[in-house]
DNA sequence: GGTATATAGTTAGATAATCTAATTAAAAGG
DNA sequence: CCTTTTAATTAGATTATCTAACTATATACC
């Protein structure tokens, strides 16, 4: 799982050349009113991302279920004995029907999940965990964990104190900007 | 391109739960030795960090480009007249040749860049941005940056300062243990 | 110099995650 | 009872990846 760094160089290598160059070219490209160190900061914190959703994918591979997965996994979890039809499913997690009918396809060929019909109303759909769905779970969750933990580790505890504040902050306003929630 | 939330509510919506039930969750699922505050806090930034994906996603989208294709011609825009083969690329952007190879196809039948064989070792092939290509850059940038400042838009300016400082931090750490570089 | 190995790039074929549009079935509203 | 709406699925597409196999070329060594 280990991946080494190429260590030798080759001529033909694109260098590493760090965010210098991206400020420069900042500098020159952004429109007038945008501001640039906002710009420069937003960069970072899109490096950022990339990165920490990468840690997951590569933290969750060994268990053979990818982080959106997982996400609808845990989604049942929490709502328990809440029954969950595949539209609200994919209105909570931000997508079509047709593709919650993929995912949930994927885990009830796998037996994490089952679909069982209303009885009220037949068109509806009930999914839920299957035993062998919460053990699944249960399995995953410690890792998902301390791969979210992971990236916290360089941080002293007063830098947790004020990344979590601004975190927190940050969260509201782009949930507020995209309207979604979680 | 705005997308509304739907706000007729549903007896088979799920409701929004909030932090709170995934705290629990982290309590009763961490493995001990995990700390559950940076579990917490880690969940926050994957959550962040989704939406951060989004946000530059539903930017780009009306440039018909997508941030993985922009960020080779942006590569390309800041590595200037130095020569980039497919392989320096695919080992600069962290994925196979193969990708690599798949990518460069999309925008070269767009015009957007254009492959020449090297005459030293006919092996190598070099890819360079064409002028229609550097337009385009110049014409997405400005989004782009903008994008990416827009994430900031509701912090005070010593809370940016103080966010740098972390995003910066966790950066460093985070490319360290992916072994990767930009 | 000629064969074996390594390298660069592509191709073939697969999987995953999404989408839109069409389809099927059932319920609800006049 | 007919029409419209709703729930779910299917069909078919795109994008972004991967691994493994293949082609062409260069290098290395007896």
């Amino acid at each position: 799982m280990t991946k080494f760094k190429k260590m030798t160089t080759n001529e033909d290598d694109l260098p590493v050349l760090g965010l210098e160059p991206y400020i420069e070219l900042i500098q020159t490209t952004s429109s007038g009113n945008s501001d640039q160190e906002d710009a420069k900061l937003g960069l970072m914190l899109l490096w950022l991302s990339d990165y920490v959703l990468d840690v997951m994918d590569i933290e969750l591979a060994p268990f053979g279920i990818t982080e959106s997965k997982l996400d609808l996994l845990i989604l049942l979890t929490l709502h328990g004995e809440r029954r969950a039809t595949p539209s609200a499913i994919a209105e909570r997690l931000g997508i079509t029907r047709a593709s919650a009918t993929s995912m949930i396809d994927w885990l009830e060929k796998r037996n994490l999940v089952v679909r069982n019909h209303s009885k009220e109303d037949r068109r509806k759909i009930y999914v839920s965990l299957t035993d062998e769905g919460r053990t699944f779970v249960a399995e995953v969750l410690p890792t998902y964990w301390s791969s979210c933990a992971s990236n916290m580790m360089d941080l002293e505890p007063d830098e947790r104190k004020v990344f979590e504040k601004l975190v927190n902050k940050l969260l509201k306003s782009i949930q507020r900007r995209l309207e979604v929630e979680r």
